[in-house]
RNA sequence: GGACAGGUGGCCGAGUGGUUAAAGGCAGCAGACUGUAAAUCUGCCCGUGCAAGCGUACGCUGGUUCGAAUCCAGCCCUGUCCA
C-alpha cells in the first residue's frame, strides 16, 4: 500500500498514484527509479471467456493507457491459452471450459475497445498484442514441468488463497486449474524474455500470480521485474463492479447499448464520483477535486461529465453526446430522445403487458403485469394500473417508462 | 476400491410423506421519500391465465404410495477419511 506521503520521481507512478490505481507493489522505489530512466514494457493480461470484457476490467485498460501516457509500452496480453484452463482466483467452482474456436473469437470482439483507448503500432511506446496461446500451447507437458514445474513447491501452491479458499470451503478443485498459477507465472517471464516486459499490473486478486511471474523470472533468468496490482473496485455500496440490474456492463457497443452504458456511469453513488473521474477519465486533478466538492443536486453535473467521458473514451464522442441529449430530453424535458429503446406495436394494437415485455423492460408476462399493478409502469408520464390497457395502432409515438429510470419509446405507426 | 457426509429456486440456507411453488436471509424489481445518489419504510419476486386453475421445479432414472423435495433401488457428481 501507498501513503499519500510517498513522493515519485517517475511521471509515470506520480500520475498512477494521483489517481488511486496503486494497491500494492514489489518494489516501489525500483519500478520509479527505472520509469524515470527508461521506456518501460509492461503488460497486464485479460481473459477471453466473453466476447467482451465489462467495467470491472476497465480499471486495468486504464492502467495500459497511464502507462502509454507517460511514454512507456503497453503490452495487451490475451489470454487465449489460460482461459483454456481457467482461472481458479474468486471463484469457487470450476467453470465450464471453452473450445479454440470461440476463445480466438472471443478475442478478437475484446480487442476492439482497446483499439479506442490505445494507439498501437511499432513504435516504441505503441501497444501491441500477444496471445499467450502462443507460446503456452506449444509447451509439451514434460517441458513445462521441466522448465517451469522446479521452480514452483507444492507447498507454497497450496497456501494461495485461490487453492486455499476452494480447499477451506470443500470445493473441488481440479488438478488443470491448479496448474493455472504455474502458466501464468511463466507467461511473465517469457514476455520479459520476448518482449523485454519488466512490469506487470492487474488487479489486487492477481497479487499472488504476479508474484510467481517475478519470482521465476527471477529464478529462472536472474530478470528483475515488477508487479503493481490496484486497488479491488467495488462500488460504494459495496457491491462488485460491472454489475447492473440488466447484468454485466460490457464495454462493447453490441453487447450493450451506448444508451445503457451512459446511464450506469450517471447513476454512479455520489461517493464515487471524485474516484471514478480520477481513474476512468483524462481530467486534470484540480478540475476532478472542484467536482467531486459539489454537494446535493449539484454533484449531478459531475455525474453526467463523468457518463460523459467513460462514454466518450470506450464508446466515442459521437455515442456519448447522443446519450447526453437523450438524458436531457428524457429527464428533464419529459419528453423522449433518439437514444431510447423502441419498440414496433404491432398493426393490430397491444396491451401494455405485450409492449413492456416487447420492448424488454420484462422478462414474463407476469414481471410485467407485477409492474403494472405495482405503479411503476407509464405511458407518455401517466401511470397506468390497468393491465389490460390498451395500446391502439396509428397514434404516433408513445414514451413508456418502467420505473424512474427505464424509458422507451412505442411506435405505434 | 471402501466408510461416512452431501447435491433444494440467481446465491446462501430451512424443510425429512399431504396444510410445500417450497421458511428465512442476500441479491433484484416497483412504490413512498429524494437529486436519475445513499439510507429508510412498504409491496413484489417460476411460467401461463382476468380468474378458478393449469404447467413446470428440489442431481438423474425408475419404483412404493390415493399423494414424494421428503421413503426405496440404481446411476451421476462433490467433499472428508481410509486403501
Amino acid at each position: 500500500m501507498t501513503s499519500a506521503m510517498t513522493t515519485y520521481s517517475s511521471p509515470l507512478l506520480r500520475l498512477l498514484d494521483e489517481r488511486g490505481y496503486i494497491h500494492q507493489q514489489t518494489d516501489a522505489a525500483g519500478l520509479d527509479a527505472l520509469a524515470a530512466k527508461q521506456v518501460i514494457p509492461g503488460y497486464i493480461g485479460f481473459d477471453a471467456t466473453a466476447p467482451s470484457l465489462h467495467v470491472g476490467s476497465l480499471v486495468q485498460i486504464m492502467m495500459l493507457r497511464r502507462l502509454q501516457q507517460t511514454g512507456h509500452k503497453p503490452i495487451v496480453l490475451m489470454g487465449g491459452g489460460t482461459t483454456r484452463i481457467g482461472d481458479p482466483t474468486g471463484r469457487d467452482e470450476s467453470r465450464k471450459m471453452l473450445d479454440d474456436a470461440t476463445i480466438k473469437a472471443n478475442i478478437a470482439s475484446i480487442l476492439t475497445v482497446f483499439s479506442r483507448l490505445l494507439t498501437f503500432g511499432d513504435g516504441p511506446t505503441d501497444a501491441v498484442v500477444v496471445d499467450n496461446n502462443d507460446w503456452l500451447g506449444k509447451l509439451g507437458y514434460i517441458d513445462l514441468l521441466q522448465e517451469v514445474g522446479t521452480h514452483f513447491t507444492v507447498n507454497r501452491m497450496l497456501t494461495f488463497d485461490s487453492v486455499r479458499l476452494r480447499l477451506e470451503r470443500e470445493q473441488p478443485m481440479t488438478f488443470l486449474e491448479f496448474n493455472y498459477m504455474i502458466l501464468q507465472g511463466y507467461d511473465f517471464r517469457h514476455l520479459a524474455n520476448t518482449e523485454g516486459a519488466r512490469l506487470q499490473m492487474g488487479g489486487s486478486d492477481q497479487w499472488g500470480n504476479i508474484i510467481n511471474g517475478i519470482e521465476l523470472g527471477r529464478r529462472m533468468d536472474g530478470a528483475d521485474l515488477f508487479g503493481l496490482t490496484t486497488p479491488l473496485l467495488t462500488t460504494a455500496d459495496g457491491a462488485k463492479m460491472g454489475k447492473s440490474a440488466a447484468g454485466a456492463v460490457w464495454l462493447n457497443p453490441d453487447m450493450l447499448p451506448d444508451w445503457d452504458f451512459w446511464q450506469y456511469w450517471r447513476n454512479a453513488d455520489d461517493r464515487d464520483v471524485g474516484r471514478f473521474l480520477r481513474l476512468f477519465t483524462d481530467l486534470p486533478l484540480d478540475e476532478i477535486a472542484r467536482l467531486e466538492t459539489l454537494e446535493g443536486s449539484e454533484i449531478n453535473a459531475a455525474k453526467v461529465f463523468l457518463a460523459n467521458a467513460v462514454t466518450a473514451l470506450c464508446r466515442g464522442d459521437e455515442a456519448a453526446r447522443v446519450a447526453e441529449a437523450t438524458a436531457s430530453a428524457t429527464f428533464a424535458g419529459g419528453g423522449m430522445g433518439e437514444d431510447l429503446p423502441s419498440w414496433q406495436v404491432p398493426s393490430e394494437g397491444c396491451t401494455i403487458i405485450d409492449a413492456l415485455v416487447g420492448i424488454g423492460f420484462a422478462a414474463s408476462r407476469g414481471e410485467a403485469k407485477r409492474l403494472v399493478t405495482g405503479g411503476g409502469a407509464r405511458l407518455d408520464g401517466e401511470a397506468v394500473t390497468d393491465e389490460a390497457h390498451a395500446i391502439a395502432p396509428g397514434t404516433g409515438e408513445i414514451r413508456l417508462s418502467a420505473g424512474k429510470k427505464k424509458h422507451g419509446i412505442l411506435r405505434t405507426v
